[in-house]
DNA sequence: AGCCTGACAAGGT
DNA sequence: AACCTTGCCAGGC
């Protein structure tokens, strides 16, 4: 059973499982994050989730733009931060764009408990 | 209510 | 592939 996602609150929940569900050694996109998350179309709203929590287990860093990209401004705090560590759990990060794939479908199945 | 702001996305050039 | 424009949605004022 989806939650329920009528109020802020439990859509940021929602959001915060999606991105927690996002296995270490892959990424994957705000919009992405936020299908998954039962809120197609908010990608935006992730932005936001994001940017408030601060959460220091959570693995932002595992978010990106839908092209690849890595969203923070290039030479920013976040943007070397980000890849670093990205680079640290083995994607391959160029030119502050991420190579490789994205998260696998599995992904849902541990947000939804579907296994 | 109206306007501005975002770690976005999609489509066209 | 890079870049620009448009569309979107929630929050905060």
């Amino acid at each position: 059973m989806p939650p329920d996602l009528s109020n802020p609150e439990s859509r940021a929940q929602a959001i915060l499982k999606a991105i927690r569900a996002v296995p270490a050694g892959q990424v994957a996109g705000y919009g992405e994050v936020a299908r998954r998350a039962g809120l197609p179309g908010r990608a935006r709203l992730v932005v936001q989730v994001l940017r408030k929590h601060g959460a220091p287990d959570l693995p932002w860093f595992r978010i990106i733009c839908s092209d690849g990209r890595i969203a923070f401004p290039e030479g920013s705090k976040g943007y070397r931060e980000q890849s670093q560590r990205l680079r640290a759990e083995g994607v391959r990060v160029v030119k502050g764009k991420v190579i490789g794939q994205k998260a696998a479908a599995s992904v849902d199945e541990q947000i939804w408990g579907l296994g």
